[in-house]
DNA sequence: CCAAAAGTGTTATCGCTACACCCATGA
DNA sequence: TCATGGGTGTAGCGATAACACTTTTGG
């Protein structure tokens, strides 16, 4: 892909600068959170922001996410969705800066918080998120905003759990996500008429008398939808 | 935003040639429409391809979306939404071009028709989508899916319909994107009960009995939004 | 007067919501 | 034994879906 081909079909054209910037979220203890990183370059060295950085001529979006993803968690094969682009003239006062947001969820454990910590980057609560460079408030709203909607429709829930999980964990994560009570017979009858939770023989031990472990069965969720199914939380 | 800024703080990054597409749809005659062009530059002139241009990097994504918009049709001010942003590096075999794509919405009337003949642009049929260029029958696909789950939660059905419209009218834009016949008692029930349409004193009178005609109330439905109120079709 | 499309209500079913008590266990 | 959180069923209500006939009027 050389300056001749862009020569010749495409002269005096401007190219810009494309950047992604990745959304985290991650639900620990009963909290969903958003991996922040100080940022270490000019301009706004010193802030928080969302994590980022200038996409490759030879790389596409994802996969540029993906690396920039892959180099703060030491994760692959994330859950990872396109959002928007933001191409505001002056949002970034660097220079003119194309972002395309993604976000992605993950299954935070000891590994991934080891690996985050080692570069800077913090899980922060919703409720703590302070302000953020150029338009990354906006992004995390639109974000965030977006999660709901589709945890509504989807089961991407899932991804922000271990692979096992209890129910109780599954409603506090619904819970956290719509800042509002569920009822417990309710949501299981809900949740478990939809048959694509197995339910597992250990219980997690955490709390007295322990509650079952479920798994999140893909191959039985996608014979539902294949047949028309709807999951709605 | 000189060459200067974007050395001093983002030295040694690539910039990438992002261009805008505009799916537009339209509806008419009972039909849901695509309004698509034959492309007249190199590589791929002659083929049907989805409107689009280059992004200036002195205007936003919208700007230039609006913009691109405007020299086809004639219009402004139209319903028009961020879709996603297409980014696989050799999706454009003449140069790394990222594209943004947009969605439209428009009110087909003998003014738009003339400005798009004009450019040479044509209103065609689902059922007799060609094939097109790069990955635009992607972004149709998508855009098309987009407008299926916006038009159930948002009556954006609206901004496809002239001022005044009729209820069978506007049964058979929703029976044209849902590709399903609707019962017109229930269809009825539902809509009018949402309390956002306003019914007119005249008729359109080309049928023999003649239908009502029927306003969409902004006002009313933003209140109702206000509420809390969720519409859904 | 007839063909063609507009307009109008009722009933059965299903899904959602609200709600209270017993169970298992570690301390 | 008791405090803590896990687990279970039912009844009422509101929303949806199915269904057929009357009205208007131009030709």
């Amino acid at each position: 892909m050389g300056e001749d081909k862009l020569h010749k079909y495409y002269p005096h054209t401007e190219k810009i600068l494309v950047a992604v910037n990745c959304i985290v979220f991650g639900f620990e203890a009963g909290q969903l959170k958003l991996l922040l990183l100080k940022r270490n370059i000019e301009p706004a060295s010193g802030k928080w922001a969302i994590p980022g950085g200038f996409v490759n001529v030879d790389e596409s979006l994802k996969t540029a996410g993906r690396r920039i993803l892959n180099d703060l968690t030491g994760l692959e094969d994330l859950y990872m969705e396109q959002l928007h682009a933001y191409g505001d003239v002056d949002r970034d006062p660097g220079a003119r800066v194309i972002s395309v947001a993604f976000y992605a969820l993950i299954k935070v454990n000891e590994y991934t918080h080891q690996s985050v910590e080692e570069h800077d980057a913090h899980w922060i609560q919703f409720s703590d998120i302070p302000d953020l460079i150029f338009d990354h408030n906006d992004m995390m709203d639109n974000a965030l905003q977006h999660l709901r909607t589709r945890a509504r429709y989807q089961p991407i829930g899932f991804h922000l759990l271990p692979e096992k999980f209890t129910l109780p964990e599954l409603q506090k994560l619904y819970e956290a996500l719509y800042q509002k009570e569920l009822d417990k017979r309710n949501f299981r009858k809900k949740i478990l008429s939809m048959g694509f939770l197995d339910k597992l023989d250990d219980k997690d031990k955490s709390s007295r008398r322990g509650a079952f472990y479920y798994r999140f069965n893909k191959v039985k969720y996608d014979e539902l939808v294949s047949k028309g199914f709807n999951f709605e939380v």
